[in-house]
Order: C-alpha cells, then structure tokens, then sequence
DNA sequence: TGACAACTACGAAACTTATCGTATATAATA
DNA sequence: TATTATATACGATAAGTTTCGTAGTTGTCA
C-alpha cells in the first residue's frame, strides 16, 4: 500500500538512496554489493528493504527486466530539503543561523567550504535560491 | 537498562526534551499539559516516555518529591549539534555548504538572519567555535 | 479516619524498522 | 533436457517506538 506523503527515508532507506544517486539506476545485487562493503549484509535485506521503497514510493523500479531496476523517485536535492527542513523545524524552530552554528560546531569547515557558504549567502541576497 | 552512548532523541522525545529545555526541569503533568494543546495525548503515554527517556539515559530524574522532577541530561545545543552533525554525515557526506544551501531552499531567512549568519562565520574565521 | 485527587508502575497492543531464511521462478548452459 | 545460478516473493522474528488502560501508592482535606 503506497502512501501519498512522501516521508522521512529511515537510515537503511537512506544508505541505498544514496547508492542510487551516486549510480544511478541500479539492481538489488549492484546495491547489495556496494552497501556490503561497508556493512556485510545478506542479499535479502537490501531486496526487502528495496521492495518496502517501492511501495512507500521512494523508488520507483522498473520490473520489465528479470533484475529488476530501481530508481530514486525524488533527487538527492529534494531530499536532503526536506531532512534538514524537517530538523530545522523539530530541533531549531526554524533558526538556520542556529542550525549552521551547530553544525560548523560538529565538524570544522575547510576554508574552502567556508568561502562557499559565503558565495551562497551572497547569491541568497541577490535574488534567492530557486 | 541504561545505554552508554547517547543516542538521537526520536520525535516525541524531542519534543519532550523542548519543553524541558525552554521551561526548566519540569513534572510529567507540566509537560503533558503544554504538549496536549499542539498534540492531544493521554497523560501515561507521556510518562511512559519520560520514564523511557530516563533509562536511556536523555533526562535525570528526582525522586524526592512525590511527583518526579525531570531534566534534560545534555544541552539543547549539545543534543542539536548531534543531530544536525548525524545528518551531515548521513545526508550530505559532510559538506556543511550544501547543508545550509538545503535549509535556506527548505526555508527562507530573513534579513537579520543571514546577517546572523554571517556573524557566525567571521567569528569562525577568526579562531573557530569553542 | 475515610474519600478523593494526583502520582507512578506495569503490562500490553499496534506499528515500524531491520534482518534473515526458505520457497519459487526464470535464464543460461552443459 | 536437466542442472545450476541468480532473481524475486513471502513469511517470520527481534527490537524499538508510541500509545493507552489498569492497578497500586501517596498526599490532602472534609
């Protein structure tokens, strides 16, 4: 049964979301390879764990194939606004000054990312992020 | 049993711990009260949380008064800085430039905000965030 | 003291997540 | 064609989350 709010992806989903985004349309073996490197784990899990994504509608997969090949529904972009969206609003109310604070404070920012965050601060002043 | 390593605070305990945060060490009925106005719920369902919370360790209890006490074990800044860094890593690989670039698409800042922001980052430049 | 109000404790149900084992279908090949 | 390799389908389990009902305890006050 699909829903029809697209939600949270949990951190398995999230893990071979970012397999696919990385890849590209991909099989469960292809996935299941990749993900084991990491983290050894049996074949059917990342097949279940892909089946429960296609009927939440995280992916999409095309069965005209015998290995069937599953894509992403949304783009890396969209769901990555929609996570930190989503903390911003539970543990921020909604202060991304705050969230940025935080976040340089969990991990120190390289003098290059820093010069890009300003880079995006300027082009958010002249006109918005689209 | 309690666990070691303090783990992310799921969704009802967040908002648990946020009304401790903004109230102060607070009882069951305090909390209950101000989470029902937003979100009706039974007054055992929030104990039963908060005695949760307790054994993994997110609030301290005192037990001295007949209706328990109840505090958060870690800062709001502490517990923010381990969510958003959670989902750096797990979401954006780390780039706290495409973090932010998320959390301005996911949600407009105003003006005396980005000036906030930028404040932050000539305090990190200038010898980092303690 | 007895009744009542307001606690905490405890157990259980309904869901979700994550994992795995087994069964079954299909394609390739010896 | 019979065997083998590789898919998917399906069911079950264990753990965690969220919710609620009931039981028992304790303080207050008429």
């Amino acid at each position: 049964m699909a829903k029809q709010t697209p939600q949270r992806p949990t951190d398995a989903e999230l893990a071979i979301l970012r397999v696919l985004w990385e890849r590209g349309p991909s099989t469960v073996r292809q996935v299941h390879e990749i993900l084991s490197e990491i983290r050894p784990t049996v074949y059917t899990t990342i097949l279940k764990l892909m089946q429960i994504m296609d009927d939440k509608g995280l992916v999409h997969r095309d069965k005209s194939q015998r290995a069937h090949v599953y894509q992403p529904t949304f783009t890396e972009a969209e769901t990555q606004k929609r996570l930190v969206g989503d903390l911003l609003e539970r543990a921020f109310s909604g202060s991304t000054a705050s969230l940025l604070m935080q976040a340089l404070s969990a991990k120190e920012a390289s003098a290059e990312e820093l010069a890009q965050i300003r880079q995006i601060l300027d082009e958010v002043e002249r006109g918005g992020i689209q």
